[in-house]
DNA sequence: AACCGTACTTAGTAACCTGTGA
DNA sequence: TCACAGGTTACTAAGTACGGTT
């Protein structure tokens, strides 16, 4: 929360990112933070772009995309995948689906083999199932044996539970879904099969102990449990800063009161005069209980956690078993939403199987609602991928039950999002052309969709739907800019025709920038915001529907978040083409990637708060930096003194020699340790506002990371996590090291 | 063209888990 | 052995996109 206040003043984080600072120059941290603490400067790469200098130092992410097309390396490769979404000039998106099905190259390599492949895919099916038990019984092998014999591990052990690793892996290798190599289903189709559970529901209400009171002036009052279960919700939230705002106790205590009784109501009539204390003090009891709980109780409690997931966590599709994104129906509680949010702190109401519909297959066995109950609605529908939906009271949004990351429904979407930014990879000169020329134009609404695709492509700004206004937190993106947002500067630390960008984006987090353009762009915006109150829209004849639609027509499937993902992925492979050397060891290798993707983070906006701990982690590397340089130079004397002594007593003393041998051994494990210290205090500093995790799951084509991987020797796992892994498994499968973005 | 409903991706934070070093 | 930092996962809000209706 108020995270746009902490942007204040020092603005959106830019990473200066001129030449890298050497690994070893210790000062490499600290010129790191620097570089984000300086933010908002005007980039030099912007510079660059008008004058038209090419540059090889400079890798700021947030021009480099413009120009970069222009000069950009080799033509793509026309790779074996490449054609497999290619799109149709002509039509619209469903359709093209449809034509490639019919007769894009996928067919070459997956129909072949497609029957064969139907019939092993049964058999991996089968396997699954096996499987499944026999990984429990690993699960647990593995979770004995810390606690029994971990004080006498044997050699054996250790190498047997390599082994066992390795067989799980090979295991899981082998019961993975190759939805990669399978022919595309037609038109809309999502699915053939589809069956399930259901979705899994929060546990009932259970009433305050006894012992436990509300008070409200003073005086103990016993509430109904209806709005007893919704104090309580704000007696747990009271540590936390959304119950000090006005608009969440307002609309906080006005959705309470609709939860009491009549006299209730009569009597509560002041959120200020209600004393949470002991529910609140019953919470944090709880919570700490939690923590105190014994190995075994947490091992109960995460055997029933299991169950559920068994039960409720899996789904499947198409003879295949997948794994469901988020298998529980949220729970009731107040709402928390993002920024200024009209609405924070109103009810979000249980959700009753009556308010829930299941979609399955005809054929497929039919959830069983909990006792007692019904569902509002069972439908058939293919066309969607999803198992379960219903509407939320608070924004009426319909919430749906979906697979997980890692499954066939979600990575082909996956691969194709990354295919349509390839493809527009090679047609972005012409579109950049285009635009440049759109500039010029008599239409005052085309040369407001020059500027605003300027903006999106230049800077990757999200596109920017009107949103209602009290709906939610004003938030804006390009199309929805307002003349406040912006403010023109013909001159400005020493660039010409700046832009100086601030508005709240997307989750209310501040976009701030200062952004050398183009002239014809920078007369444009002073023509549009001439006459204009602060709070009129910029682009007045302008918005994402119209600009979407008139993107379709230069390219299929061409919208404006297609230069987000085209952006965020040439620029990844740009700046560890620039960035990583073959001879580097593996943690400058792994901080250069680090370093890629944090261009990403940046031109995306994809900030964090800074963790809590930050300054104090922060601190104990540096302790622990400290101490290792003091074990060098105590190290590098020793080594000397040896040497010294070997020499007076003659190399016969071989006891000596192996001294000097060892001492040596143990400068070169420190230096080392120094430097992975070093590199990674490097790494976290430059890291303090900046998340990457959103760039590298949405954004950047996995396959320029597994391309980087080989080619650099890199293992896999030290850039995704499992859980990445598992995602990108399409990407990690058919990527070879020669991988053309 | 304004508006609405639907479906899906993208996003940051909080809770949880685990490996590690005192 | 235990605390705790840091990584991972769960959660759910907030976007984009698009088709249909008025």
């Amino acid at each position: 929360m108020g995270r746009e206040k902490d942007a204040k003043g020092d603005g959106k984080a830019k990473h200066k990112a001129t030449k890298l600072k050497k690994l070893s120059d210790n000062e490499g941290a600290v010129a790191g933070g620097d570089a984000i603490k300086n933010s908002a400067k005007t980039t030099k790469a912007a510079e660059r772009t008008e004058n038209g200098k090419p540059h090889k130092k400079a890798k700021t992410p947030k021009t480099e995309p413009l120009e970069s097309a222009s000069s950009t390396r080799e033509p793509v490769k026309p790779e074996p995948e490449d054609g497999v979404f290619a799109a149709k000039k002509t039509g619209l998106k469903r359709k093209r689906i449809k034509d490639e099905a019919m007769e894009g190259p996928s067919r070459s390599s997956a129909s072949p083999a497609s029957k064969t492949k139907n019939k092993r895919h049964e058999e991996e099916a089968q396997k699954m199932k096996l499987k499944k038990r026999t990984e429990k019984t690993v699960k647990k092998e593995e979770g004995e044996h810390p606690v029994s014999k971990k004080t006498k591990r044997t050699k054996e052990d250790i190498e047997g539970a390599r082994q066992l690793k390795i067989k799980k892996k090979e295991e899981e290798e082998q019961s993975r879904w190759r939805w990669w190599e399978e022919e595309k289903y037609e038109d809309g189709v999502k699915w053939r099969f589809l069956e399930h559970n259901g979705p899994s529901f929060p546990p009932e209400y259970q009433p305050l102990p006894n012992n436990v009171h509300f008070f409200y002036n003073g005086k103990k009052v016993k509430l109904s449990l209806a709005a007893e279960e919704v104090a309580l919700f704000f007696a747990q939230m009271l540590d936390h800063e959304y119950t000090t705002k006005k608009v969440f106790r307002e609309n906080y205590f006005k959705d309470w009161r609709k939860e009491m009784t009549h006299e209730e109501r009569l009597l509560i009539t002041d959120l200020d005069k209600c004393d949470f204390g002991e529910l609140h003090a019953m919470h944090k009891a709880k919570v700490e209980a939690r923590k105190g709980q014994t190995k075994e109780e947490k091992l109960v409690l995460k055997e029933a956690n299991q169950k559920v997931v068994d039960e409720y966590g899996y789904c499947l599709l198409d003879h295949h078993k997948e794994r469901i994104g988020n298998f529980k129906i949220e729970p009731p509680g107040l709402f928390r939403g993002r920024g200024e949010h009209p609405k924070q702190g109103m009810l979000k109401k249980r959700i009753q199987p009556e308010d829930v519909i299941i979609n399955c297959s005809k054929e497929a066995r039919i959830p069983v609602p909990p006792t007692g109950h019904r569902w509002k609605e069972v439908r058939h529908d293919n066309t969607v991928t999803w198992l379960a939906s219903w509407t939320e009271n608070i924004q009426s949004a319909i919430k749906y039950i979906m697979l997980n990351a890692n499954s066939k429904l979600k990575g082909e979407k996956d691969w194709e999002k990354y295919e349509i930014a390839r493809k527009l990879k090679s047609c972005v000169d012409d579109i950049r052309n285009q635009y440049g020329q759109d500039l010029k134009s008599r239409q005052m609404v085309t040369r407001q969709r020059a500027v605003a695709l300027y903006f999106i492509d230049k800077l990757a700004l999200r596109a920017g739907n009107e949103k209602e206004e009290g709906e939610s937190a004003d938030t804006v993106g390009c199309c929805s800019l307002r003349v406040e947002h912006i403010t023109l500067h013909e001159k400005l630390e020493g660039n010409e025709c700046v832009v100086e960008f601030d508005f709240l984006g997307k989750d209310s987090i501040r976009y701030y920038n200062k952004v050398p353009v183009i002239k014809k762009v920078f007369k444009n915006l002073q023509l549009f915001v001439e006459n204009k109150g602060p709070g009129d829209d910029l682009f007045d004849r302008l918005n994402t529907g119209m600009l979407n639609k008139h993107l379709s027509s230069l390219m299929a499937g061409l919208t404006a978040k297609v230069f987000r993902t085209y952006n965020a992925s040439i620029t990844l492979q740009q700046q560890l083409k620039q960035l990583t050397n073959k001879s580097d060891n593996e943690p400058e290798k792994l901080l250069s990637y680090n370093r890629a993707n944090r261009a990403v983070a940046i031109l995306c906006n994809h900030q964090r708060a800074p963790p809590k701990t930050f300054d104090q982690s922060m601190a104990n590397l540096q302790a622990k930096i400290d101490a290792r340089k003091e074990a060098l130079s105590l190290g590098e004397t020793e080594l000397k003194q040896a040497k010294k002594e070997a020499k007076t007593r003659g190399s016969s003393d071989t006891k000596q020699q192996i001294l000097v041998e060892r001492k040596k051994a143990a400068v070169k494990r420190c230096e080392e340790q120094l430097l992975k210290m070093e590199v990674q205090a490097t790494d976290r500093e430059e890291n303090k506002q900046i998340a990457l995790g959103t760039s590298k799951l949405n954004y950047l084509d996995p396959r320029i990371s597994v391309a980087w991987c080989k080619n650099m020797d890199v293992p896999i796992e030290k850039i995704y996590n499992k859980s990445q892994r598992d995602k990108f498994a399409w990407a990690i499968d058919m990527t070879e090291d020669d991988f053309e973005f």
